[in-house]
DNA sequence: TACATAATTTAGGCATACCTAAAAATTTAA
DNA sequence: TTAAATTTTTAGGTATGCCTAAATTATGTA
C-alpha cells in the first residue's frame, strides 16, 4: 500500500476509539498492516505534532486537532464511497477507492461530489436518468427517456 | 507535490514527445518542477526498466511499453477531467484533481466514470437532470422535474 | 575554430517511512 | 505471586525520491 498520511492514522484511530475507547499500538498495526515498531514511531511523531495524546505503553486518544482531521477525512470517505456506489461500483471497490482518493481531492471538488450524492438521494429527486444510465452501462445501448416517435420510454413505461 | 510515478513520467514524456520529438532532461525537470539531476536518475531507472530509450546527453523517447502506460494514463486523465467538469468543477481544478486521482483508481471504477461521461455526452442524451443538479448546487433548492401539482417544471418550462 | 554559455551528469547527502531483532514493560494465568 | 506469553519500545538498518555542488559534455556565437 502507499505510504500512510496523518489522515489515514486519524481516521483509523477515530474509528477504533469509537469502538473501544483507548487505541493500542497493535490495533493500528493490524488495521493498517504495518509493523508495531513503526506504529510506535508514528505515535511519537503524531504526539509531537499534537494530533494524538500518547504515553508509552498506554495507547492513544485523538486530540481535538486529530479529531477534526478524522471527522473531515471520514466525511470525505463516505461521500466518495456513496458517490461511487451510485455510479454502480461494487461496495468493496468503492470503499477501497474512496480510501485512495480521499487524500487527494480539492475541497471544491469534494463539495460538488457531496452535492451530487445529496441530489441523487433527495426524496423527490431526479433519478430517472440513473435508470437510463444503468441500462446504458449494462447493455451499451442508450434509450431515450423522451423518444421522438412519441412512444413512451421503455424503461419507465410501467409507471403511469 | 506528491512523489512522481512512472505514470506521471510516461504521460508527460508522451505529451512533450508529440509536441517536439525528442524529450530532454530540462523539459521534464521544468514540466514536473524537479531538479534536472533528479531527472537524469529517473531516466536511468526508466531506461533500465524499459519504459524509455535513453542515452546520455541525447534525451529520451518512449518505448512501446512506456507508450502504453502513457496512453492509458492520458485516457484516465481525460475521463476524470471531463467527469469533474460535468459536475461543475472549474477546468483548472478538474485538471489538477484528475492528475492526483488518475494513479489511484480501480479499473472498474474508471470504467463506470468513462461510461458516465459518455452517457452525459450522448447526442440525444438524458441531461435534464443535470440542469436540475446545477440549480441545486447553485441555490441549494431542489425543483422537481415532474411537480406533483401538475405544473410544468420551471427549469424546463420554456421547452415545448 | 575556440570560447562562453547552457545542459547534463556524477557524486554525495538528506529525510522519511518503513523494516527486523532484541530489549523492556505489561498482562495473563497457573 | 510469579513465570510465561504478549505487547510495546528501542536501536539500528534499508530503499527511495528527492536535493546541491561540482564536473563533464554539448551548443551557439564571435
Amino acid at each position: 500500500m502507499r505510504k500512510k498520511t496523518i489522515e489515514d492514522y486519524a481516521e483509523i484511530i477515530y474509528i477504533l476509539q469509537e469502538e473501544k475507547g483507548i487505541v493500542h499500538t497493535k490495533d493500528i498495526a493490524s488495521a493498517l498492516d504495518i509493523n508495531p515498531a513503526s506504529v510506535t514511531e508514528i505515535f511519537q511523531k503524531l504526539n509531537d505534532e499534537d494530533y494524538i495524546n500518547y504515553e508509552k505503553y498506554s495507547g492513544v486518544t485523538l486530540t481535538e486537532k486529530g479529531r477534526k482531521i478524522a471527522l473531515n477525512t471520514k466525511k470525505k470517505h463516505d461521500t466518495l464511497k456513496n458517490f461511487l456506489i451510485i455510479l454502480g461500483v461494487d461496495e468493496k471497490i468503492a470503499d477501497e477507492d474512496a480510501c485512495k482518493i480521499e487524500h487527494n481531492v480539492n475541497k471544491k471538488t469534494m463539495e460538488k461530489l457531496r452535492k451530487f450524492v445529496e441530489f441523487v438521494k433527495l426524496e423527490d429527486g431526479c433519478t430517472r436518468w440513473l435508470d437510463h444510465f444503468k441500462y446504458y452501462v449494462k447493455t451499451g445501448k442508450f434509450i431515450s427517456c423522451t423518444p421522438k416517435d412519441g412512444k413512451s420510454c421503455p424503461i419507465h413505461s410501467k409507471e403511469k
